[in-house]
RNA sequence: GCCCUCUUAGCUUAGUGGUAAAGCGGCAGUUUUGUAAACUGUUGACGUCAGUUCGAUUCUGACAGAGGGCUCCA
């Protein structure tokens, strides 16, 4: 979209917060209307109801009194006050007061703006003609939103909209709405028996059912074989340590209040790991290290818990155990530079496999300004960055710089995926990490025989399995490839005579390593065609007369089925070292 | 954690101040099937704990879990 089109939906949107606002003032007189700004998908606007209890059901009327209302609309007018003038008009607002106070301060003029009967204090950008331009709006739903965002604020109630030019656009929003939600994986996650949760065993810890757990499996074999190949060792440690190390790693108490506590026993107290970081730096220094031994790189699939906020869990998206697809590089200041290069190609080799093309990277960096909040290595931070930024700008793949978003041990580069129900996900973070070197006293032996401290990225391009795998639930719709279908091929006997020839063929096949099941349910094959389908199994094979005509059990590959693929229908008999062929080819 | 909403069988839903209906699934039987749901029978539920009441799945409260949100700034 243009940005002048990209303007007037704004306008339009920001247009119809201001509408809402005066519609719900016609029903709560007393409540105070703060902020009201347009979104990527339409609008809100904050109201502080103070005590008054409104709920979704209230919007239908709100919605009414906003078509009744608008037809007196004939456009915004724009009124600028002085500063006494807008501390009186809005002298039982402190909101709208504190936004005054601020423009104030800036030195910026104040404007309200007037449409109707309602007035407010607006910086402007509307639609010029309310009456005939905002005619296809919906109110979505309501919901809490601390003033400016911040807890230590009040509660404000948040009342949620879009509007559109024309009714067709938003219908057609609507719409996708709805084919989102037939997306979302805990939907299709339980549709197709991946995982589950059990109030028995708490909130955002994930039950791995056996068909989720081949694709956490398949995933697990890709990383570990692409990552030997990239020159990983692999190691594995226990979940959970003493107290001392998570001292040591600086994470208690700092990072208390995400760790489950300690549990105390009769040697000290012990933590489960928020992170595998303090474990693998105990490895690297496990002995003394040469210049020559670097980089080395340690890789796990280790399985951490963190206390995330109860409200903030959501199915597979943010849990409180995952397994991440974890590691840390150990290397010279000199190798900084071709490491996080090389972990950007990881990456970019890892997207392109699964199709991911919608991503960007986020660049963060520290604000030499903010001293308390970074750790204090001016010259490692300046050589870090440029390097970063050199290497994002060699990956030519797109990226943004935040700046004073950086963690305080080192800058870091998260991966920003978009995935086709539109949520954005930040899968995997790369930190570079100054600290640790110092906390766990992490050395080498240069060639000038002198000890040297270590540099260490934490990377992890597939994230955590939890989040991962949501993302590629919906980023497939179910529909996994090959490689990751917990089921890749299901046999359908077309009567009971053929249920021991068809036993016979699965077995070959799965001999040769393949996913295979016979459904020899007393159903009819056309019932079971359609389960196989909703299961979204890859490919169907039918078994009948006509197939078993020429088997021979001593040479099950001569066998032939009728296979069918998904999405693409039949593709006639085919003999199974045919079908192994297709198979190996879907592999590669 | 905070705000709003929700919680009836494995799933999707109906319904009531006098303990509940159905479809799918499961189980049993009949049927032996040629490309998206055979037929018959059967099984199975009001999240937990209090309160109000003669009586609560229904009303109230707490708790637990789930869902939508929690700076894309006048």
């Amino acid at each position: 979209m243009d940005n002048n089109k990209q303007n007037q939906l704004n306008n339009l949107r920001h247009s119809c917060a201001h509408l809402l606002a005066a519609a719900v003032l016609k029903f709560y007189p007393d409540a105070k209307p703060t902020i009201g700004p347009s979104i990527d998908e339409g609008f809100y606007y904050d109201f502080d109801f103070d005590n008054v209890k409104i709920s979704e059901d209230d919007l239908p009327k709100i919605e009414e009194e906003m078509k009744k209302m608008v037809k007196s609309w004939d456009g915004f007018e724009r009124i600028e006050k002085s500063s006494d003038q807008a501390i009186e008009y809005f002298k039982n607002n402190p909101y709208k007061l504190e936004l005054i106070e601020e423009l104030i301060q800036k030195g910026e003029k104040i404007t309200f703006y007037k449409s109707g009967d309602f007035i407010d204090l607006c910086r402007g950008g509307h639609t010029p003609y309310p009456k005939s331009n905002i005619k296809h709006f919906k109110l979505l739903s309501i919901a809490g939103a601390y003033w400016r965002g911040d807890e230590k604020n009040k509660m404000l109630t948040r009342i949620y909209g879009t509007a559109f030019p024309t009714k067709d656009e938003l219908e057609k929003y609507l719409w996708q709405k709805e084919e989102a939600k037939k997306r979302d994986h805990r939907k299709l996650g339980a549709e197709l028996e991946l995982f589950t949760f059990d109030d028995m065993v708490g909130p955002g810890l994930v039950l791995w059912l056996p068909k989720g757990t081949i694709i956490r499996e398949e995933l697990e074999r890709f990383a570990k074989k692409t990552e030997k190949a990239w020159g990983y060792q692999r190691v594995a440690t226990p979940h959970l340590a003493k107290k001392i190390l998570f001292e040591t790693s600086g994470h208690l108490p700092y990072y208390k209040e995400s760790m489950y506590p300690g549990m105390k026993l009769d040697d000290g107290e012990y933590y489960l790991k928020a992170m595998n970081c303090p474990a693998h730096h105990l490895i690297y220094r496990s002995k003394p290290r040469s210049y020559k031994d670097l980089p080395i790189r340690l890789a796990e699939y280790g399985t951490v818990y963190r206390y995330e906020l109860s409200g903030t869990l959501a199915g597979l998206l943010r849990v409180r155990g995952m397994t991440m697809n974890d590691s840390h590089i150990y290397c010279r200041k000199d190798q900084i530079k071709s490491e996080f290069l090389r972990v950007v190609e990881l990456h970019k080799y890892y997207y392109k496999v699964f199709g991911i093309t919608d991503y960007y990277m986020r660049l963060s960096l520290h604000d030499p300004k903010n001293k308390s909040k970074y750790i204090d290595e001016p010259d490692s931070w300046s050589f870090s960055e440029n390097a970063i930024r050199e290497v994002l700008k060699e990956s030519k793949l797109p990226f943004i710089e935040k700046m004073d978003e950086a963690a305080f041990y080192g800058p870091k580069v998260d991966f920003q995926i978009k995935s086709v129900i539109g949520r954005e996900e930040s899968i995997s973070t790369v930190q570079l990490d100054f600290a640790a070197k110092k906390r766990f006293n992490l050395n080498y032996i240069d060639n000038d025989g002198k000890e040297k401290e270590v540099y260490v990225i934490h990377r992890a391009p597939l994230g955590t399995h939890e989040r991962f795998i949501a993302f590629l639930i919906e980023h497939y719709a179910g529909k996994f490839p090959l490689w990751l279908s917990p089921v890749q091929l299901t046999l359908i006997p077309i009567s009971e005579k053929h249920v021991d020839t068809s036993r016979i063929i699965a077995d070959h096949l799965i001999s040769k390593d393949f996913r295979v099941e016979v459904d020899d349910r007393n159903e009819r094959m056309q019932a079971k065609i359609r389960d196989a389908t909703l299961q979204k199994v890859p490919f169907i094979g039918i078994i009948g007369d006509k197939e078993i005509e020429r088997f021979d059990a001593k040479n099950p590959e001569e066998a032939l089925i009728s296979l069918r693929k998904r999405d693409e229908g039949d593709l006639g008999q085919n003999s199974i070292s045919e079908i192994l062929q297709t198979f190996q080819k879907e592999l590669e």
